[in-house]
DNA sequence: TTATCCATGTAAGAAGTTACATGATTGA
DNA sequence: TCAATCATGTAACTTCTTACATGGATAA
């Protein structure tokens, strides 16, 4: 699975330009596959050399043409040729979870920043999942969305139960900075 | 962060071989980071020219010299340097994932292999965490394992409760074949 | 007897990112 | 006025993987 077959996968979901597809990849599927544009545009010109996409451009007031995209009936048995092949492995590369294998060696304050940070982008992503749940097209892309949103779920709550084995604190200590950061919020302490 | 700073963090917990720390990455901590012979051994090369590490020649019977590398007192101050820039996002790479998002093109055999084998890769991988839970030297990297596991299991739990959604099968006749499948084993069907 | 473990290392190649070039429009 | 959005593209660079070279020991 390389970005040109990516890109060839968000055709399918409907035409687009090589802005519009680094968008949607941002959007939509950033937590499980990204690219750049330097790696996009040359991917979709290759897919039009041989021949899996068109494009037609449309000119714009003083800005480049715009080159929208579209798969054709050999892109589509294309795609579903490299679907077929297994999936290989997620490859997941966490400096986070790096980092806290060495917690022994970092400050407890910086600790519980990266943590807080963390538990905030968790928070944040959570949302954004819920701000779009409207939007799937298929039970497919609902299965997709709500995959990324069970994990992320998951890795929120344990990192809320658990942050005291990097952070060397007391359980109590750490219900106590609980109460204090939420004192405007609902105190709930999870057992 | 880089190979490099994955050495010379592994070997702060403890003095190895470029063949140990590979046994070791694939071991305890590739689920958030892995890393080939090809550039572990150029890594640790670069990392005793700079002086962040020492190397024993161990000689061995008609083998090559194990070289044995321990982290030096500038080494472990450059570890907790690169440690403390804020670890980036969490980057990661799932062609399951994307393949999923075009189930709609698939067979819906070979989706249920796929994810038939998904979830028997996430149980064998829940069952290595219980058998090393009894590894672990520090509360850190208990948590970090407990993050791998938590989050395998909340995978696991979403797979089988939803796989119905990229199977295009009714939820009867999901529950009919999970029923067969285990026919020699409990029955439970979650709600 | 066949595969896997042990043990290090190099070179070629793949795949991607970053930075740059160009430049108007729009919203804060 | 400052940043972000729209819009495509190239070139240099980084980083890592794969395949190869070498080869005895050991377990199935």
């Amino acid at each position: 699975m390389d970005v040109r077959t990516l890109c060839l996968g968000v055709l399918t979901l409907g035409e687009a330009s090589g802005y519009e597809i680094k968008k949607k990849l941002e959007n939509d599927y950033s937590h499980f596959y990204d690219a750049s544009f330097g790696s996009i545009y040359p991917a979709l010109n290759r897919l039009q050399s041989e021949g899996l996409v068109t494009c037609t451009h449309e000119a714009q007031a003083r800005r480049p043409d715009k080159k929208v995209y579209s798969v054709t009936p050999e892109g589509r048995l294309e795609l579903i040729r490299e679907l077929s092949e297994p999936p290989g492995p997620d490859r997941i590369r966490s400096e986070f979870m790096v980092t806290l294998i060495f917690a022994d060696l970092l400050p407890p304050s910086y600790l519980a920043q990266i943590l807080d940070e963390r538990i905030a982008y968790y928070r944040g992503c959570l949302d954004e999942f819920e701000n779009r749940a409207s939007e799937h097209g298929s039970p497919a892309q609902s299965f997709v969305s709500g995959f990324g949103q069970a994990i992320y779920s998951a890795a929120l709550q344990y990192i809320e139960d658990n942050r005291h084995l990097v952070e060397g604190e007391s359980l109590l200590s750490q219900v106590e900075r609980d109460r204090s950061r939420n004192d405007t919020a609902d105190i709930t302490v999870r057992g």
